[in-house]
DNA sequence: ACACAGATTGCCT
DNA sequence: GGCAATCTGTGTC
């Protein structure tokens, strides 16, 4: 029997659930079933903690030799991953970045993940190159990755690897991996373990040059002359926003957001004019088919109406929201959509 | 704007 | 060994 440890954190502090009088570990395989569900509290700070309790079920001869091998190989890897480990070792800077200083705080990451990913919409991302080079983007389109039940997360089931640790660090670490063997994918981590926000699209607004240089790079010369990439196509896709920023695995993992001085999110100063809710289109999550219909459907998907930096637009939904509006006195005021640009 | 085929390699089983 | 949180180029409407 091995137990899997899922901890969930509380707002305000960096306590985490404890696993008492149970050597509670995650790792590298969970090709289980799994049973789940315990609620604790501590310190007057409400903890909600599960533990999945993971049992093989394998029985003929050849099932128990592929049991012993991979226990054989995770003994060879010698490498007990923990959540908990994980989340505390993430906080070991109190550093002051010296660019950015009006960039958003822990506060404004160690909340929900849908909360997140829609607070992240309308706020400008800002890579800062080892040359100096600034680049701006409004963030347009994110996408939620839940863990622990979400059969599309890479920490669905409370799965650690080397890969998908930046989950499980503060909110506001940086998760980047590659996708397809040739791109790369950023995230950001959220409150929850395991919880990520994937950034999806983004409006550029500063450096375009540099972004056309580098989405440059990666095309093929054909006989015909390659044409001019329009504006909002610079980063219209989380694989394409990361070309265009620079934003690899090598330089931008693990990194973050509150104090590293490569990357990070600010305030949109120049809107005067808050978002309006009304504005955010919930469409399902792309690219995600293979997990099955109830995941791949799921509202976790989150944009800017109208904005034509999105990655996908969800026509229908698009449209059942602008009738919505319609029939709305409240969004009279709001910078979003009567501006030409988001039509 | 949309549909389809092919690329290409790290990661997980 | 097989898949993948995608992109590009080409063709069609």
């Amino acid at each position: 029997m091995e137990l899997y440890c899922q901890s969930h954190f509380c707002n305000c502090c960096l306590s985490s659930t404890k696993m008492q009088n149970v050597n509670v570990r995650s790792d590298y395989f969970s090709n289980t079933a799994s049973a789940s569900g315990s609620n604790t509290k501590m310190n007057n700070h409400q903890i909600c903690g599960s533990v999945h309790i993971t049992e093989n079920v394998m029985s003929s001869d050849e099932q128990s030799q592929t049991y012993n091998k991979s226990v054989h190989k995770r003994v060879k890897l010698s490498k007990v991953l923990n959540a908990d480990d994980i989340f505390f070792s993430s906080h070991n800077s109190n550093r002051t970045p010296t660019y950015g200083l009006n960039r958003l705080k822990d506060s404004f990451y160690d909340v929900p993940c849908e909360d997140l990913a829609k607070g992240l919409l309308g706020k400008i991302l800002v890579r800062r190159l080892s040359d100096g080079t600034v680049l701006k983007g409004h963030i347009v389109e994110t996408e939620c990755y839940l863990g622990g039940d979400d059969k599309a997360s890479h920490s669905y089931k409370g799965r650690i690897t080397e890969r998908s640790k930046p989950m499980y660090m503060k909110p506001g670490t940086t998760y980047v991996y590659i996708t397809y063997g040739m791109y790369h994918c950023f995230n950001i981590s959220s409150q929850g373990s395991g919880a990520a926000v994937l950034l999806r699209a983004l409006e550029p607004l500063e450096g375009l040059e540099f972004m056309h240089l580098e989405r440059g790079k990666r095309k093929k010369s054909t006989s015909s002359k390659p044409k001019e990439l329009k504006a909002h196509e610079l980063c219209s896709g989380p694989a394409k926003l990361c070309m265009s920023f620079n934003i690899t695995k090598s330089l931008c993992n693990e990194q973050d957001l509150t104090a590293w001085d490569g990357l990070w999110v600010e305030e949109d100063e120049s809107n005067q004019k808050s978002l309006d809710p009304c504005h955010i289109v919930t469409s399902h999550r792309i690219g995600i088919d293979s997990v099955g219909r109830e995941w791949a459907s799921k509202p976790l998907r989150f944009y800017l109406l109208g904005n034509s930096s999105v990655s996908r637009r969800d026509r229908a939904r698009e449209k059942e929201l602008w009738e919505t509006i319609k029939h709305s006195s409240s969004t009279k005021d709001s910078f979003f959509p009567q501006d030409p640009a988001y039509e």
